[in-house]
DNA sequence: TTCCGTAGTCTACGGCGTAGACTGCTCTAC
DNA sequence: GTAGAGCAGTCTACGCCGTAGACTACGGAA
């Protein structure tokens, strides 16, 4: 027998998981702290979610219906370009969660959803069926990559870091001084984009 | 006072606390386990990190070195290839502890070396100054996202639970329905490779 | 001989996830 | 009208965790 879940509360359940995350950090984030938050003894929280970890997959689940886009229509590589977009908003906007996505495996409706529309922009482009999700692969690790490195401070922290040791053997920094880090991110992942475009229809 | 730290034991410590991470995951690092299998109480580990978060960029630090490459005089594409081999590698060799390479911040001399390689790399593929960084900071995203992606069952868990839901609305997955899923990674990721070279250099 | 630095120990605190047993309430069926 | 089922939530307790703080034992140097 496994045990019968209840429904009733879970998004109010997840929306304090994330106002925590949101606001303290994914370390803060503890049965405890959640059940404090929606007024309950952590225990109360079992009869919602099986364990930790099947909240934290309801918080990815949260996460990614925030992200299916609604507006149809438009050429493919708008609907691309629009889910890549949102992917990076959500990031911004959830810097603590995000990595959650890419750490966990879980398959929600709304992710399966998402990556149907990107294999249909994929379509739509001439890219052929047997290469579609392969090249579908490619762009979302690389947007989600992005993302994460970005909120994780791989981008800046690391260029930051090296301004501070040049004089060390390190050549090609040395040569490109100048040109280490961008004035402007967005700018960046929309010239991103603009390449991988290239790839998935060469102009 | 900062309190300066013994470094006589410390990779004596970090193959402790690897050999832990790949044997049962990296929830299983916990410092206790760690001084255990250095045979120590766990407060010792503390003359030689300040704490746990240090211990882990040790670890980074440590997984770095393993990494970067000592045979220079090849084709552009060739070392540039190397290094994303190699970080694939990484990946699978210590598949717990990859996911802490994207995750922390730490800035490592072995890490800036390695960029440094590959930002040389590009301007040898004739690359324009101003577009080395954004360029190397494009595939390594693709390349680190690509092994984690790998390594925490995003690629072949999402593939094989869409296979059973199939007959909803998801059309385009319906009509891909044999291409899903590629029998062979290392001709995925090589065929990405191959297309992001041609981002550097088109044909 | 005294002193100091080094290496490590012991104890304890507050926090964690969660198993197991329990209480009180509401709703149905007789 | 009352017995019983089932739902929602509580209470207690266990074994983990990171680490602060105070300590011991020892091997040189002065």
């Amino acid at each position: 027998m496994v045990r019968k879940l209840k429904t009733s509360r879970q998004p109010e359940i997840l929306d304090a998981a994330l106002a925590i995350a949101d606001e303290r950090g994914l370390e803060a984030l503890s049965m405890r702290a959640v059940a404090e938050r929606v007024g309950v003894t952590p225990m109360a929280l079992y009869g919602y979610f099986r364990n930790k970890d099947e909240l934290l997959d309801g918080l990815v689940g949260r996460l990614l219906g925030e992200l299916v886009p609604d507006d149809p229509g438009q050429t493919w590589q708008e609907r691309l370009g629009a889910i890549a977009w949102a992917i990076r908003r959500l990031a911004r906007a959830h810097p603590s969660v995000f990595p959650l996505l890419l750490l966990r495996t879980s398959v929600t409706p709304d992710g399966v959803k998402l990556v149907d529309l990107a294999y249909q922009a994929l379509l739509d482009a001439g890219v052929p069926e047997a290469d579609v999700p392969r090249i579908e692969r490619l762009v979302s690790t690389f947007v989600l990559g992005f993302a994460l490195s970005e909120v994780s401070g791989r981008f800046s922290d690391a260029s930051r870091d090296v301004r501070r040791r040049r004089g060390t053997d390190m050549p090609a920094h040395q040569r490109l001084a100048g040109h280490l880090t961008p004035d402007d991110w967005d700018a960046e992942f929309a010239d991103d984009l603009a390449d991988l475009m290239r790839i998935i229809r060469p102009v």
